[in-house]
Formats: C-alpha cells, sequence, structure tokens
DNA sequence: CCAAAAGTGTTTAAAATACACCCATGC
DNA sequence: GCATGGGTGTATTTTAAACACTTTTGG
C-alpha cells in the first residue's frame, strides 16, 4: 500500500479499528553512556519531535496498546510499563496538528475520527538502550534518542508529559527498583549509582548508596569482577529477578 | 423533556455532546460518626449499585467533568479532586450494562455510542459529608453513603474501582494533607486522629500522632476547648489554608 | 474525689548521614 | 610506589517509636 493510502486509510477507517477521544503516549527511558535519554520521532514535514504513540484497539487493553506501541518503535519486549497520568486540557490541538499533516502528505479530507478532540495516556518505560532499533512510525521522518537535557521543541503539549513523566520517574525510584531493563545483566555497583544519579540528578555518596542497594535484597553479587580497569576491580551484580519483581509490585520503600 | 425521551437524547445524540470511549467514575469519600463512606448509586431497575459517574463535554478538562459530576449528585463545589488510575480492561461490558438498561427503560435502539466500548477515569474525591444533598442522575433510582465495610454488589468493575481508590488514599496519606473537606471547619485532635485512623484502618499513638500533624504546620491550634464534654476539654483546630494548599501539592512526607 | 480523656513531656530504638581506613591495579 | 577508584566499617546525627506523668472535668 502507497504511503497516501495507508494514512488516508488510517484518517477514514481508523475508529473501525480503534477507540476514539483516547491516545496512548509513551515516554521510553533509556540510559547510555552515563547519560539518560528519551527516545523521540520527528512528526513528518512538521520538523518538531514528538513522544511515540498511538491508539488503542477495539479489544485491547490500554496497557498492551502501550506494549505495542513500545515494539513497534523499538523492537523490545516483555518491559514493565505503567500509566502516570492523562492530559486533557481541551486546547492541546489534535486536530490542527492532524489536519495541517495531512495538507503536508497532500490527503484531502473534511470529515475524519482523527480531527476529534483526544485526550492522551502517559507510559513510562525503562529499556535496554544497546537492544533498541529505533523505527519511526508512518507520522514520522526519524527516531531517535535525545539526551534529557537537550530535549528539541516538541509538538502539543509533549514537553509537558514529558516533564510529568520525568517527575514521576524521579519519584519512583523510591518506591520502585530500577535498573533491570537500562543496564546490562552484569554490572557494577558504581554503574548502578551512576544510573540513579543520572536520573535524580543528584550525587549520591557511594558507600551509603551501596548499603541501602544491598539491604532491599535485589541484587546477587557475582564472584567475577571487571577486567582490565585500572585501580581496584568493582564486583559484577545481577539482579535477583525474583525479588527485584516482587518489590516492583510492593513497593520497597527507602530515600536516596 | 419526559424521561424515556431524555434517555432517548442521550443515547442517540450524546456523542455530539461528549468525548466517545471514555468515562469518568468519582469516588466520593465521607467521614461520619467515625466510620468512612462511599456515594454510590443504584442503577435503575438492575438494583446493583454504581459509582457516580459521567462523560466529558466535548470542550471541557476532564478535571472539570469530575468536578462537575460531583457538584451534580452532591451540591458541593470547589472540592480537590485528583486522578488516579485509568481502567481499561476491554472486557468491562458497558454495552451490555447499557443495552439491558434501555431494554429496561422501553427504548428501542439498534445503535448508539453508548454501545461502544469506555474506559474510565478514576477521581477521588474527599467531602464533607453534612454539606452533601444527594441526588441521583437519570440512570439511578437511588444515590446513598455506604459504609467501606459494607459495600453493596456492584456493577462491572466498579468494585475493583472502589478498591483501588481506597488503597491509593491510603498511600496518600502519606504525601498529603487529609481532613479539610471531610471535617467540620473547627475540630478537635482527637477527632483529625479518629479520621486517619479509619483511614487507615490502624490505630495510631495519641502522642506521636499529634507530634507529627503540628509539625507540618498545618494546624493553628484556637484557644477555644470543646465544652459540655465529660473529662478535659479538647482544644479546637483550624486548618492552616495557604500551608494546607501548598502541602496538597508539594506533599508533606512523614509516616504514620 | 475519682474515672476517663487530653495535654505535655522523656527515654529508647532505629535509620539516615557523614566520615575514615584499607585494598587492588595500571601506569 | 603512588594515584585512583573500590570495598568495608564506625561515629554522629536525626527521626521515629514507645512510654509516663500531670491536668481537667462531669458525675
Amino acid at each position: 500500500m502507497s504511503f497516501e493510502k495507508e494514512i488516508k486509510e488510517h484518517f477514514t477507517k481508523g475508529h473501525e479499528k480503534f477507540l476514539r477521544s483516547v491516545s496512548v503516549d509513551c515516554i521510553i527511558f533509556g540510559f547510555h553512556e552515563a547519560e539518560l535519554k528519551v527516545l523521540l520521532l520527528q512528526a513528518k514535514y512538521a520538523g518538531l519531535w514528538a513522544l511515540p504513540g498511538g491508539f488503542i484497539l477495539k479489544d485491547e487493553h490500554m496497557d498492551d496498546a502501550a506494549k505495542r506501541i513500545l515494539q513497534e518503535r523499538t523492537g523490545v519486549n516483555d518491559i514493565y510499563m505503567q500509566q502516570f497520568h492523562v492530559f486533557s486540557q481541551p486546547d492541546r490541538s489534535t486536530k490542527k496538528v492532524n489536519k495541517q499533516f495531512l495538507k503536508n502528505v497532500g490527503v484531502d479530507l473534511e470529515e475524519s475520527w482523527m480531527f476529534d478532540r483526544f485526550i492522551t495516556v502517559g507510559y513510562t518505560a525503562l529499556v535496554d538502550f544497546t537492544k533498541v532499533q529505533p523505527v519511526p512510525d508512518s507520522f514520522s521522518a526519524a527516531c531517535n534518542w535525545f539526551n534529557i537535557n537537550s530535549i528539541p521543541e516538541m509538538i502539543l503539549d509533549h514537553a509537558n508529559i514529558l516533564e510529568k513523566a520525568l517527575a514521576n520517574l524521579q519519584m519512583q525510584l523510591n518506591y520502585h527498583p530500577v535498573g533491570y531493563n537500562l543496564l546490562p545483566e552484569k554490572f557494577t555497583m558504581p554503574e548502578l549509582q551512576k544510573l540513579y544519579e543520572t536520573i535524580l540528578d543528584k550525587t549520591l555518596d557511594r558507600r551509603n548508596f551501596q548499603r541501602k542497594i544491598v539491604s532491599t535484597g535485589i541484587l546477587k553479587r557475582l564472584d567475577e569482577t571487571k577486567k582490565g580497569v585500572a585501580h581496584k576491580a568493582p564486583y559484577y551484580y545481577k539482579f535477583d529477578l525474583r525479588k527485584y519483581q516482587k518489590a516492583l509490585k510492593s513497593g520497597m520503600g527507602f530515600e536516596l
């Protein structure tokens, strides 16, 4: 199917597949070279950037829609995602954006479910940066990682959504374990600490950090140490998946 | 307008006024005679009970929709409400419920936006029990308070929504001040403590409770004491509205 | 005057924070 | 052998929890 035809089909018949007036936007966080990254899409023609988003199939749980979107944009599966907020300002003018998009594509339509007002549910995901193959969707020209400190101009209220997502992630850090999908399978304590410091955007005491993390029991220390490093070699750790999953659900309660 | 006509209008033309596929359900908590209450509606004909709910006007913020629903059911205004979760199981069969309702009313319709699948956003509110005049909506035969420990059978997933709302309220208690809308303007420390104990469903140490609450600074002690009580008269307190509002937004962080 | 409820402490335990010392490795 | 980063331990401060005594009031 040609691109124009695909778009036209989506605008004229999408409401037969998807729920109306509701979209899902995903804030996909990654971690690479000591920097927190977010995956963004560049809207075709417009040039502005956007959060990876999509719609809920008529017979699909919203959580599954979010996972499907993640899978489609990154190829990554089986990631813990969670909704954190619904954005519903009546002036988030998706209508304007979608009409402009159609005009740019060269498709002419008077009516479309895509011109209705949308509210959107924000979902966060934490993924392994190295496992991601970014794939733009049909509305987008590019799909790229951005450092959290140098976010480009974004469409609609997406900058606001991203800000809320980051605040939510920072808050969650006190109650939920973080790192399983963000770090390689084996990692050192300094690496884990760097992750926490990057997300919280502050430095932490090396020794107190270690004590607290270890006391949660979500880590297993391996006998192996990192090779080929100057200075003393740090141990490798793995997450204890069973306890990690348990802590994800029940929380673990410490402050950093 | 006759009742049947009103219903028919809603089912045939409601989608011109409201967003499709999204509803809002409110969990309205009250406090009376040392018991935590929830306001429920009895669905006409069905007999089962339901959370007060409604739809989002096409040009309305979802938060305002929730406030409008609260106002319509209780007459109460200017209450802090907040969304806590979106419920989106594809098998929450509003279609079945709504078709049955129409059948019972005696209205015959093949098509309606009300037969679409709905996701619903849960909102919690804490209101002054004594100021509420419960008013059923057009789908309901009755509107009543229920003790949180004796909830009747409910439609759809409403029992689950209520359960999540209560858990959310208990969690929030550690970070947000509670009581402004649940207690009279002037109240005693034992009354406030009883409120916390009721919500958390556990007893608290009288002296430690007082110290922590006072240390947040959200209270102002009056010179007045309660009259006509046996034993030592407790002081009256008021909330310091400015600090209370501030704590609502920024959190206050203590454990009980 | 006494029982019951409320006000105001203090003592004790736990947890968070700050800080000090030793160890291993590559240059 | 020394500078650098990492492992481990301890003192200090802060905060939470447990507990005791005094005050007031109606009956």
